[in-house]
DNA sequence: TATGAATGAGTCTTCATTCAT
DNA sequence: CATGAATGAAGACTCATTCAT
């Protein structure tokens, strides 16, 4: 049974209303950080009455956390795919990649909020939510990563633990790098400005480095 | 000639004012965040009259400028030991991981500060500032593996630009993990929870796969 | 012809409803005033709409009204028992401590009701109603004390309407006593920590105070 | 060392604004009620800024209680002349009667409040400043009763605890019928509306059925 | 008749900034 | 220079009441 974090009300309205809602609140949270996000404003962008939002969301931090759940919610979908895909460790994490560039690219905004959820300053609460998903993605490594020492592709001595938290660094990274100015930049500024547009390049080369880092000696 | 933040008046009184006016900033900014940090509480918890913080400090911005600079400061110093050390290219890397643990445990508010930062709410005047750092290492990470590329140690076919982007990432995870409760908590899940306390081993176990990921086959 | 506060519609509904609707209001008003208290909180809780409500009841102040009405319905009919009694003045009046603590004990919510109500702040028309019963005990008195004085047991020098008010005192804030908490505190500080569940003994007490004070000297 | 529930800078800006503040806020709090009372409109009324208001009071609670104990602390003085004064139980209980009369004619708006405050919904803290006084005022009747009972001027079998109880409900109710609109049409309909204006009278007549109810018997 | 969605003025409170002293 | 009093816009949130369905 899921934890709803809107009042039923917000179900019932219609879907427009509800999307409307929704995109504004995104992207006031998104821009502006948790703190600077006023939700009078929100409800006026979104012209729903303040009364109104109150109805559908019991506090500025349920609406918030409204937002980080629908947001993974999307995410879980997409990572079933990686689930349940054939292939090596590889393959996974290569479509690890890809599918959190998508994911960055389709919902940069909610990509910004993960960002600012992470600081220290955001309720633990929230805190609990986004670590979720972390779990999930790590168990998938570690399990992945032991089948390919099983079968003598990957190195004995390669700790799974360990080497799971670098491959989600990883990726981590190249998805901040695309959902916030600031890693945008300071990727341009490792490797190179004209990397934007060239994401395949940018993955095949870490790729490569994360397979050499990992295979036996051939 | 370095850009100033704060005023001249700033420079005039005694350091242990200036110090405790600065430890107390950084406390507040990194436990409430920027928006939610007060100039009047910083003020009153530094015994510094209000007056007196904006003869210091032209704006609330200005003074958490004057913060991300100061910790900047701080940590260069510390990368001038890597840029002059002796050593090959791992050497270094691994020297970049311990100088950041370093660094992360004795200013982990300063650390917390830069995680916000990067948040796509916080003007972009912070996030040049913040990217300065970035431009150094990233030319020493380029410079080093072509060098080492000209020596024959590191394989051809590595994009410099984006394993340079790699190591960084690899590193400023570390480095996060260890400053905000969100990515230590990341990081047990990924790594175990027994990593804390043991970063040798983390930090043996990311250089052993960099090293694979680098080196040419033997 | 009564005075009635709420709308025809609230007779037609069934006494089930009105009896939920009257008992969480009661509730409501009490525990919070008539301020803080919430008519969305109240349709709520007794499980009605807020449009029933208000066809119900033409505001909140007409809500109140008809509770303070009905509260005093109840005592009204408990009087009765005092006017048509048999026995002499102090039989009497040692019966309307008894009915009183009777009342507030059975009622102890409405009669919180009451001590609100007798505030500045609340509507004159509110006062009106509730000083309706004041019209009867106040008569009551009188007469009995005229015609003790007729029978030469009570002394002629007696104000009729000064001893009235004082003997109305004394019933009453026994009354608020077991009321509300703070006028329970009060009373314990004066007459004992161990007086409650020792009533008789208080008003045995009490009434030694009264008849010294009106009989004629022995 | 008194509480204090005002700041610090209250006490710094001049009397004339002290007094002005204080006498807005005591007019909105005895007209409205604790909770219908707005520090908005106080501030307005006062020609404060409501930051400034905020300076001096941490927050609505915080004024209130100021005004609170302000009041006490002027009824208390009052009372001193009471309890050192000459003469026996009754000259005191009379001295009670007019320094209360004193008392609300005065500071009318003051003892409404203190209506207000005996409500079941205000704050538990306020109930014990507000019993403070009782305290006092119920240990002096204890004494003093049973001194005359040592005298033999006061029946025995009288109860100290008790008639301590009766006396202070006595003094309270002509208190309150003079400062609630409430309690004087009350008043008025036992005691008839000629009362206002002799108190003299009243007082006697209360005293004379106080006397009888205690002496002993001639 | 009955519902409950919608409204928005108003509540307490905070805080960056200014400026008279 | 230095202080800290003063300001008031703005924020999260509540609630009596209306009205379309």
């Amino acid at each position: 049974m899921k934890e709803q974090f809107h009042e039923k009300a917000f179900e019932k309205i219609t879907a427009e209303k509800r999307e409307r809602i929704m995109k504004v609140a995104i992207h006031e949270f998104s821009s502006k950080g948790y703190n600077a996000a006023s939700i009078n404003i929100i409800a006026r962008k979104a012209e729903v009455s303040i009364g109104g939002m109150y109805r559908y969301f019991k506090s500025k931090e349920a609406l918030f956390m409204t937002i980080l759940d629908w947001g993974y919610e999307i995410l879980e979908e997409a990572l079933e795919k990686v689930i349940h895909m054939e292939g090596d460790l590889f393959d996974r994490i290569e479509a690890m990649f890809y599918i959190s560039l998508e994911y960055v690219r389709q919902y940069r905004e909610i990509n910004q909020i993960y960002i600012d959820v992470s600081t220290e300053s955001l309720s633990s609460l929230a805190n609990r939510i986004s670590l979720k998903m972390e779990g999930i993605t790590s168990k998938l490594y570690h399990d992945h990563i032991r089948e390919a020492q099983g079968k003598g592709t990957v190195r004995k001595e390669v700790n799974p633990g360990i080497i799971s938290f670098c491959l989600d660094n990883l990726i981590m990274m190249v998805q901040f790098s695309y959902a916030s100015e600031y890693y945008t930049e300071r990727m341009k500024l490792y490797a190179g400005d004209d990397i934007l547009g060239h994401e395949e390049k940018l993955i095949s080369g870490i790729m490569d480095f994360i397979k050499h880092g990992l295979l036996v000696d051939r």
